[in-house]
DNA sequence: CAGTATTGACAGAACGTTCAATCAAGGATA
DNA sequence: TATCCTTGATTGAACGTTCTGTCAATACTG
């Protein structure tokens, strides 16, 4: 469509859409050409040897997307009533992205089918951003702005209780029914995990 | 295997491992009647009309599943420090289960493609089990057994927090890398929960 | 004119589905 | 009891379609 992008890029967002919507074997060349606006599937063989490393492609194209939630220096002193809000927050800032969304429905979808990218999903988004939450929970129980608890468990808990309510933004719509909005659920389940983890005085 | 199953089973169980592990376009006809033990892929079309019954019927012969977390009237009455870890040792035993673990991926999966799926899936079981929750979440509020707050945002919250963890068992391995058990998350995500919950004195 | 981009046509394989034929078992008939 | 007939189960082969990937020819661009 439009001129600055070339050819390649406009293959590739095709198929990111493709492999999103009706994952990787429900999408199929001549639909990846037909949604990139090229008269020919064949000129996809020109870009890329074949359907798989194009698929790789795509993945690669939105890999950054999962470097989010990074920088952990910034707010590791910070205290959790500010940072753990400000953290839900960009989770659904994040969730709420129509592109991101996408690469959630892509990843997931496909890491269902697939151990590999199940390890590097699991590994490089799922298990990092635990991880540097971990250290921040760590941090936070050292200052004594937490009570002492088992920090696995917790960073966890606290990306668990945003989950569903993500989920339904992302692809189960039954759940907005009772029209609880993100920053409700930010409020009250932020509340709850810093409420439930007070030191005691 | 078994001569007490008839040939229609057999073809079902088939199906519903081929589904599962490589998604309704995954799956072929040929490799469910080879996983079926049966020489020809004709011989499916004696007993389901096409490929799409065939996945519907599987459906429906595994839906009894979802019903685990039901009977609300039982535990309505009784404490939380009781009732939620059981909820939770329910919850992992189910997510334990193989046949569960294969239903949940298939569900998911394709849910995440098929809006009318996802539809079931959400209203079905997800909404439901939530809703059940609101409700026993409710009554401990009018029990003064919990502090007053939003029952939508709580009871996502609680189960979301078991949600990693499940996920860690049936399709992100890498998340069983820190070693934490079911027991010691239901433990520590339960233990925040209720004391973020807990009246005022 | 050289090199790249793009195309239509096409080959080979796989897929879902259909079909005619075979087989095993049971009931009816004599 | 022996024979026929019906019925459902099962199979191999085949059909039409669709898919991935190839190729040679053409259009475009510097």
């Amino acid at each position: 469509m439009t001129e600055a992008e070339d050819r390649r890029t406009q293959i590739l967002d095709a198929a990111f859409e493709e492999f999103s919507t009706k994952g990787f074997k429900g999408a199929t060349i001549k639909s990846i050409a037909g949604a990139a606006g090229v008269q020919s599937p064949a000129l996809i063989y020109h870009y890329f040897p074949d359907k798989e490393a194009l698929f790789n492609a795509v993945l690669e194209t939105h890999a950054p997307i999962r470097s989010a939630v990074e920088d952990p220096t910034t707010f590791m002193d910070r205290p959790p009533e500010e940072v753990l809000p400000e953290i839900a927050r960009a989770y659904f800032a994040t969730v709420s992205n129509p592109v991101a969304q996408r690469m959630m429905k892509l990843m997931v979808g496909e890491a269902l089918r697939r151990p590999s990218l199940a390890e590097v999903l699991g590994r490089a988004t799922v298990a990092r951003i635990l991880d540097s939450l971990k250290k921040y929970l760590s941090r936070q129980v050292e200052l004594g702005r937490l009570r002492p608890h088992d920090v696995r468990s917790s960073a966890r808990a606290f990306v668990g209780m945003l989950v569903p309510q993500a989920a339904g933004r992302i692809f189960l719509p039954a759940l907005r029914e009772d029209g609880l909005t993100d920053k409700e659920h930010i409020e009250t389940a932020v509340g709850i995990f810093l409420e439930g983890l007070r030191p005691e005085r």
